[in-house]
RNA sequence: GCUCCCUUCGUCUAGAGGCCCAGGACAUAGCCCUCUCAAGGCUGUAACACGGGUUCGAAUCCCGUAGGGAGCGCCA
């Protein structure tokens, strides 16, 4: 590896299904690796023991492998920085947070989680910013060892001086610049010895190398605080690119019932890998190239300059189309691989047909099972309407259907010249009869490959119904 | 409350002062194809949040207003 190899990471907390809003920050952070010829790392965020679990890692990477994406390093595949999970970082951090302690940029805190909520109400309510009061920030040795003698355990807090500014260039969003006067002092280590957020966060992509990174919005007004932990450390930060974050379609952040759910949701109602990706690929983001494309083409097309900066609506209409697209994109055992439940119940010899005459028709799995049942299930009952039509049509017309079927085998082009030889009908009169009495629907998949992939005794036996 | 970010068709967006009475995609409407529904092809409807500037000229620059979002955690 070269220094001028590009280095991006992922760097999710197990703590929850992967949603969509992270599925697109991994994705854009591959993406930015791949175009690139760079690494890709994939870095656990697991400092909190309480709400973090194996389960939900097992599921994360398992979301993140469906979607497409692999990684150069990460805590399954390994790699030179390793360990890649924060919960095996800790003695790392310590050496980092001693540093802090001995040069005074951060200090021991011994306010109590109660107290310090306490304050921050009483500063809301007065209509002032809810920042940490600065109360262990001058605490001298004889009071830091009298609050340790009653027992109090300390956090590490860092000291952010006041009367600075903090400027940095993102690049989605152009230049920066906060007023350190505006960010309160931060903990840095917890009372329990675990590392917090923006430190371990920021201080692992220095010492992982990691160049760029790309992240949700909700971390802008944060990135200050890593900046200036980066600094007291003298580590290199990375560069930053602040990506929207994605909202419903009534504007607020995106939540479950906006139809949106994880990715394993989404895999699990059917809806291919290459759909989620490429619909993600374009949520907030404005591509140069059109259609559906496949990562390579995807990771070439990708252009940090064409990251939109404006929440983005995640929209189910616009992906489904996606998914359409690529529903009939795929190969015929792609095809079948996709809706494998669905096809259980065709007969295999019939298989390649049925997907033929079936496709155009669906987008879901569920689709194909509907139109298995059709073909393959039970002889359809009629509406009203239905029996009418193929009352109208009369049992000649079936009686000629059904000895056109016996005699040809399934091809409707043999049937329906035989029943408009015996019957004098076409058009419409002539078809829709057919299709009613063999599929109980008037509307379907074209009908001559349909009744190609139905058993030759089911057509007949739906068409001998209505003879005579 | 304070700080920061954002605002072009219904949606995703193109647009970096004249190429824009604003382009594409999805959605939508119509037409073609057609036994139907799809698929496919063609055509159409539809937007610069508002108000002030700057300029010969503004979607594009500046200032306000309104609306939306984020951050201010011993969450990440």
């Amino acid at each position: 590896m070269t220094e001028a190899t590009l280095v991006a990471r992922f760097a999710p907390s197990p703590t929850g299904a992967l949603h969509l809003g992270n599925a697109r920050t991994a994705l854009f952070n591959f993406l930015l690796a791949r175009r690139s010829g760079g690494h890709f790392i994939l870095r656990i965020e697991d400092t909190d023991a309480e709400r973090s679990s194996d389960a939900y890692l097992e599921a994360l990477v398992e979301d993140l492998r469906w979607l497409g994406l692999d990684w150069q390093e990460g805590p399954d595949t390994g790699g030179h920085s390793a360990p890649y999970r924060q919960s095996e970082r800790t003695g790392l951090y310590a050496d980092f947070q001693e540093r802090l302690l001995v040069t005074g940029a951060a200090y021991p805190c011994y306010c109590t989680p109660a107290e310090l909520e306490l304050s921050r109400r009483t500063q809301l309510a007065a209509g002032r910013p809810p920042r940490y009061a600065g109360t262990c920030r001058e605490l001298t040795a004889a009071q830091r060892r009298d609050r340790e003698a009653h027992g109090l355990v300390p956090t590490l807090r860092f000291r952010v001086q006041p009367g600075a500014e903090v400027v940095f260039d993102d690049i989605v969003h152009g230049p920066q610049r906060f007023a350190t006067d505006d960010i309160g002092d931060f903990i840095v280590r917890r009372a329990d010895g675990s590392a917090a957020f923006f430190f371990c966060n920021a201080v692992d992509d220095a010492l992982m190398g990691v160049s760029h990174v790309l992240r949700g919005e909700d971390h802008l007004a944060n990135t200050p605080r890593q900046l200036l932990v980066l600094k007291a450390l003298g580590l290199t930060a990375p560069t930053y690119g602040h990506v929207s974050m994605i909202v419903g379609d009534d504007g607020a952040p995106l939540s479950k019932r906006h139809g949106a759910p994880s990715l394993s949701g989404l895999r699990e109602r059917g809806y291919l890998a290459l759909a989620v990706r490429n619909h993600l690929f374009r949520l907030g983001h404005a591509p140069a190239v059109q259609g559906t494309l496949a990562i390579d083409a995807m990771a070439e097309a990708f252009d940090i300059g064409r990251l939109g900066r404006s929440p983005a609506r995640f929209d189910l209409v616009q992906l489904d189309s996606w998914q359409k697209e690529a529903v009939h994109g795929l190969t015929d055992d792609a095809f079948a691989q996709w809706a494998r439940a669905a096809l259980a119940a065709v007969p295999p010899a019939e298989q390649a047909a049925f997907i033929a005459a079936v496709r155009p028709n669906v987008v879901f799995p569920d689709d194909v099972a509907a139109w298995a049942r059709v073909v393959f299930g039970d002889a359809p009952s009629l509406s009203e309407a239905g029996v009418a039509v193929v009352r109208d049509a009369g049992g000649a017309f079936f009686g000629a259907a059904a000895a056109a079927a016996a005699a040809s085998g399934n091809d409707l082009a043999a049937i329906t010249a035989a029943v408009r030889e015996a019957t004098g009908r076409k058009g419409p009169a002539l078809y829709k009869p057919l299709r009613l009495a063999l599929t109980g629907l008037d509307h379907g998949p074209e009908l001559a490959p349909l009744l190609r992939a139905m058993p030759r005794a089911k057509a007949r036996e739906r068409l001998i119904r209505y003879a005579g």
